[in-house]
Formats: C-alpha cells, sequence, structure tokens
DNA sequence: TTGCTCCTCACGTCACGTGAGGTGGC
DNA sequence: TTGCTCCTCACGTCACGTGAGGTGGC
C-alpha cells in the first residue's frame, strides 16, 4: 500500500497550515492525529484532513477555535445554518463599527467647527457625546443629527452665539426683578422657545430628555448659566403669555 | 490646602477606569502618577487625570494603547486629525466585514442551492470559492455576482444540468472522430459558445482569466471533463464554422 | 485594634509565531 | 555520518480581570 498517512511537515505544505497551528491544534483536542509513531511523530490519515478541511474553511470565516470545536463535536451539525448564524454576528458587529464611524464623525464635525482643536476640547466634546448618550435614544440621537444636517452649520453657530446673549438677558430681568408676565420678559420667553425649538425640532420627547439632563447634570447648568430659578422664570412668563 | 491628589481608588471611583487598569498604565509607562508616598501609595495629580481623560476618550474610540502612548509623546498632536485618521482605518475595516458578508452570503446562496449540504460539500464550496478568488479580480466577482442576479437562480440550475450533457457529446464526437469541422461538431461549439456567453457575459476578461483557470487547475479539468483536447476540438470547430 | 485601602506578584485570556535545544529515520 | 524532519518546552502577543497574600494609614 501506498502512502496511508501524511506527517505534519507535509500536511502543512499541502494545506498551507503552519507546523506550529498543527501542534497547537493537538495540544487543544480540536485535531489529534489518528495515530501517533513510537518516537511520538504525528500520523495524520484521510480522515483527520477532512477533518482538517473543515477547520480551515470555518477558521476563514472567521469562526473561533472553540465554536469550531463545538460543531465538530455535534454529530448533525449543517454549514448552511452555522454561516447563517455567522453571517447575523458579522452583521451585527459592522453595525457597532457604522455606528462608531457615526460618533467619530460627530465629533470630527464638532472640533472641526471649534477655533480651537485642543485636547481641553477634546475631553469635553467626549464628555458631551458620553452625557448624550446617557440621556438620548439612539433615535433620538439620529433625529438630532438630521435636523442638525438641515439647519446647517452657519445656522448652529448662530444659535450657539444667540444662547449666552439670551441667558444673559434674561438673567438681567430677575436680577432687576421683573415680573415674569411682563412684556419684555414674555418677548425673552418668545424668543427662549424659538431657540430650544429649533434644536428640538419640535419634537416633545428630544425635549422631555433636554429637561432631565439639565435637571440631573449639574455642570451643564453650571456652563450655561440656566439653574432652575431661570428655567422656572421663563417657564412662568410663557405661562402668562398664553393667558 | 484641600486635595491636591487623587488615591488610585477615588480616581477609579471617579472616572469609571478599574484600578488594574491604572496599574497597568502605570507600569507600561502610560501614565505614571506624579508622585509615590514612602509607602509605595500613587498620587495622582490635575495634570495627570487629564492626562487619563484623554487616555479614556481614544479608548473609547478604539485606539490601541501603544498609540496614544505615541500621541501624547508628540507636543502638538491634533484630536481631529488623530480622529480622522482613526475614521479611516474603521470604514476600511467595515469594508473587509463587508467583503466577508458577501463571501458568507455567496457560500450560503450556492449550499441553499445545493440538495445536499454536507460538510464535504461546504469543503468543496469553500475550495471552489478560494480558487475563484485566485484566478479573478475583485471587480470580476462583483460582475460574476451581479451577473448571477441576472439570470436567475433558475436558468443558473438549467446550465448546471446543460455542461455535463454537452460535454458528454462533445467527447462522444471525439471518440468517435467526427472532424470538428462536421456540421454536427459545429452544433455543438455553437451551444458551447452559448453557454460561455451566459456565464461572461460577454467580457473577454473574464472568459481569458476562465481559460487560465482550466489550464492550471487539474482538479477542475478532472471534475467537468474538460481536457485540453476538449478545448482544442471545440476551438477548431468554432474556427472552421466561421470561414 | 479593626476595617478599608493600598501594594506587588502572577496566572489566564486567543491563536498561534518564533526560537531553543534535542532526537529519529533515510 | 550528514541533512532533513520531527519532537517538546517556553516566551511573547494585547489589555487588562481576577485572585492571593501582605502592608499602611485613619
Amino acid at each position: 500500500m501506498r502512502q496511508t498517512f501524511w506527517k505534519v511537515g507535509e500536511l502543512a505544505r499541502e494545506t498551507g497550515i503552519s507546523i506550529r497551528t498543527l501542534h497547537y491544534y493537538d495540544e487543544i483536542g480540536l485535531l489529534r492525529p489518528s495515530h501517533k509513531s513510537s518516537a511520538g511523530h504525528r500520523h495524520y490519515a484521510a480522515p483527520d484532513i477532512e477533518k482538517l478541511q473543515i477547520i480551515r474553511s470555518l477558521r476563514q470565516l472567521g469562526f473561533p477555535l472553540n465554536e469550531i470545536s463545538g460543531f465538530l463535536d455535534r454529530p448533525g451539525w449543517s454549514p448552511l445554518e452555522v454561516i447563517r448564524l455567522h453571517l447575523a454576528r458579522i452583521r451585527e458587529q459592522i453595525e457597532v463599527q457604522q455606528q462608531l464611524c457615526r460618533k467619530l464623525e460627530a465629533i470630527a464635525g464638532v472640533l472641526d467647527r471649534a477655533q480651537t482643536v485642543s485636547a481641553e476640547e477634546f475631553i469635553g466634546t467626549m464628555e458631551a457625546m458620553t452625557m448624550f448618550e446617557k440621556y438620548f435614544s439612539k433615535e433620538q440621537l439620529e433625529e438630532l443629527k438630521e435636523r442638525g444636517a438641515v439647519v446647517g452649520e452657519d445656522r448652529i453657530r448662530e444659535v450657539e452665539a444667540e444662547w449666552p446673549r439670551l441667558i444673559a438677558e434674561v438673567r438681567a430681568e430677575m436680577d432687576k426683578g421683573t415680573d415674569p408676565s411682563d412684556a419684555k420678559v414674555q418677548d425673552l420667553a418668545r424668543r427662549w422657545a424659538g431657540l430650544v425649538n429649533e434644536f428640538t425640532g419640535g419634537n416633545p420627547e428630544i425635549a422631555r430628555s433636554v429637561a432631565t439632563m439639565y435637571r440631573q447634570e449639574p455642570d451643564v447648568s453650571a456652563k450655561t448659566g440656566i439653574d432652575s430659578a431661570m428655567s422656572e422664570y421663563i417657564s412662568k412668563a410663557a405661562a402668562s403669555s398664553k393667558k
């Protein structure tokens, strides 16, 4: 009879799998050669080779070894089913990667718009992102992003400049003790509602999430200068203007 | 003076980074605390914390530690540039994943069409895929796939059944010693050209790749029964029919 | 003195790559 | 006897998690 078995080196040469890999598969019990010589040399037989092909195929498709091991141990496994399962997993991974992409794009966008691209700016942006992810759902973030695209870069910058001015004006009236029902304050309240609406796009869910964020993040109130007293003041003004 | 430094536990609690991770960053020199007490306790100062935030941010974005280390060592690094670079890389990864997806879909398609979904079928399909990738460029594979979608599942199955019949008929004429210029053989040659054309879509590059594959892969000729003699026979018939 | 926090090893993870040092068969 | 192939350790990879066993400060 001719060659009835293969030695590691031969097998490695023919399959393109390294000797070390074959040793490793033997070591972890994934693929033990059918026979070992007295000197400890590995002798692989035909069924071993078929098994190796399956292992190699599944590895090429990105399966981890322990899963491959699991498939091979189950007698009636269906390659088709396995592949479908794997497909679903990879699609999920792609989804995650794409989310990361969107996140990076958003950050790049913010940093690009900012005049200073310092490390502090970067940290601040990352913190803001994390906070947004905490208070807004995935869908809401999507909507906000679309909304940003609709209103455009220039308008975003205008609004960003407008907010501090408006807040300062409101603070001034509060300090003067002006009544919320005063026409001047009602005017401020209308401008306020306009800016809010421009951000939320009229979506009340988003408006609610914003409110929750302001209530629970002291840092945000501190930075913007909007505290609970101011929120109440504006609410009262808005309410009295409706009457 | 109040708290001018943080101990590991405090820092861990505030940043959400594990103590072990902080130890590790110290160990690899990524983030050494500014000071260590006589008892070896780590004391982190404000600049350390800022650095940690940057590290954490970049980690969240999926950067490996050695790259982060590289950025931090370069004094004038720009976060924006770093992020753009990373974006490009992730997009590449997604591309690779999507290619794998397409591959898996193709395999699933073949296995789904096959009546037997045995391990051997699977191995065969994988080998065929690998071989195709060897002889056809990425663009050609794309084109073949589109072409498959155009002609449809049913027609593919018909063609797959037609080939062995045609090959058997040609072989029979060859065995009988029929001259290639004979009308019967010319008829077979026309049918042959039709099937080839249906696969290549008339693209001569693809036809050439197919020819190369048949020349260099003895297994393919063996399985289909198309050897060089048959190729020549059909060529002659085609040539004489043109006259 | 008792907790709490801190410390330093050191193994484990995943799938091998890469030597080192030594042996078996033609 | 000389190459060639084979063998078995065993470290290194990446970014920590998870104990083990022991010490310092309020």
